[in-house]
RNA sequence: CGGACCGGCCGGGUGGCCGCCGCGAGCGAUGGUCAGAAACGGCUAUUGCCUCGGGGAGGAAAGUCCGGGCUCCACCGGACGGGGUGCUGGGUAACGCCCAGGCUCCGGCGCGGGUAACCGGGCCGGGGACGGAAAGUGGCACAGAAACAUACCGCCGGCCCGUUUCUGGCGAGCCGGCAAGGGUGAAAUCGGACGGUAAGAGCGUCCGGCCGCGUGUGGCGACGCACCGGCGGCCAAACCCCACCUGGAGCAAGGCCAAAUAGAGGGACCAUGGGUGUCCGGCCCGUCCCCGGGUUGGCCGCUUGACCUCAGCGGUAACGCUGGGGCUAGAUAGAUGGUCACCAUCCGCUUCAUGCGGAUACAGAACCCGGCUUACAGGCCGUUCGGCGUU
RNA sequence: CGGGGUGUAGCGCAGUGGCUAGCGCGCCACGUUCGGGACGUGGAGGUCGGUGGUUCGAAUCCACUCACCCCGA
């Protein structure tokens, strides 16, 4: 995944957690905000309850694989948080379980127009 | 051949397909600049769903228990205080680490002395926070007479009384001596034997133990050996004393650029500097601290270092010196991966071979090193010990 | 990166190196009541987070270690 699909900035992070539309399955969390750019943008939240240093780590390189390999359409910002059993799951559950999260955000469609004016502001930068 | 202890080393491999992050080269784009009439171009910076080449987690990257480098702040020097270390010598940038040695404790083997209890030294292996208890303060529960200056039961001598009468025995009391025996305890004035004595005692002798800022001697030293003198404990991981070390903070250190906002805010001006042409005065800047507000973007620091490796030399060793060769991660919410196939190892089921299924430890760099500690599937090498088989 | 704290009965907490480690709530049994609660009496329940050391003796002192919590930049 490369640098201009990373979303970085703490405040837009929680800005998406605080104003986003949130969907999440036994695995994973997702919450999804149109941010009026050419592309879209991933954060992959993996908190301790999650396991030691290394379950972390794998755990965010499977579900970047995933997520490349899913091609989902440009102008949103994504936060992707994994629940306690995240480090348990192998390959094939994480990527079923992102698959039925992008499925239910219609992640792989644009932002309708309307939606699409809430990012504007931000996307100026 | 298999086992135990200890020490050292390694810690999955190969190949497809699809990706990520640095570095170098090429190509393209954009900006700046140079030369030129212009085109073509040179240099440089930035950049790319671009192409090629090459690199990309560990022995513990971990815990953060010590020690440094580096950076900023503070600083005339010293003392006190605080913290740390604690046998000796060496290694090192330094250490609470490492090496060697001393002493001591434990285990094994065999030896000597002694009637015995027991004691001594030797070899091999392992452990030790191992300065000072004759500077002072404090503590040692329960038990016990007594836990630091003590005598309960006792033993012995003298006096006196009673009883019996054999100059003696038994019993009670008083005065004095003793610390051997009993008993208590974790610990009771060095242990054992003999002599000695009224009874006794290191009071003396022998075999040992321990202590000494006593003497000699060997050793750089811890300390050893011999002689001399002596023999009331234990605790400093209790306070403490002694010797040595020690300024504070940490890469979110620290510096630069860009953006943004709000400072006529409060305090200190000791020292220093700038402007008003010069000197004095005045004025304006300025410096430091606190409070309030803004920004939480980019670049440097950032990986060539007490580095790795090979050879020679010095040293018992840790390690050092000299010479040759090598460059080996630099991410920034954090790259170093995902998946498939085959092989390797282990486990389970099945079996003549074999096949099927599952698993592959501990664990993820964040400024960098030296240690320590902790976690760890499996494998390799070496020393020592004893076992089995064969010659 | 730096600093601090906690761990003792099911829960919340005490505990000058020394007797069988205590207190409150809870739990169990019995009494009381027609029954329950309250009350009374009795009782059970502890690797003192773990390992090692100092000491005659450790929950307490020391070292290492595990888990959890808090604070600062």
């Amino acid at each position: 995944m490369q640098r201009q699909h990373r979303l970085g900035a703490a405040a837009r992070i929680s800005e998406v957690h605080r104003r986003g539309r949130s969907v999440a399955n036994g695995l994973l969390v997702m919450r999804v905000l149109p941010n009026g750019l050419d592309r879209s943008r991933f954060c992959f939240v993996t908190g301790k309850r999650v396991g030691k240093a290394v379950v972390r780590n794998r755990v965010k390189r499977r579900l970047r694989e995933v997520v490349r390999n899913s091609a989902p359409a440009p102008g949103w910002d994504t936060v992707l948080i994994a629940r306690k059993g995240a480090g348990d799951a192998d390959f094939k559950q994480l990527e079923r379980a992102v698959h039925n999260l992008i499925r239910r955000t219609r992640l792989n469609a644009p932002p309708a127009p309307a939606e699409g004016q809430d990012g504007m502001r931000d996307a100026a930068k």
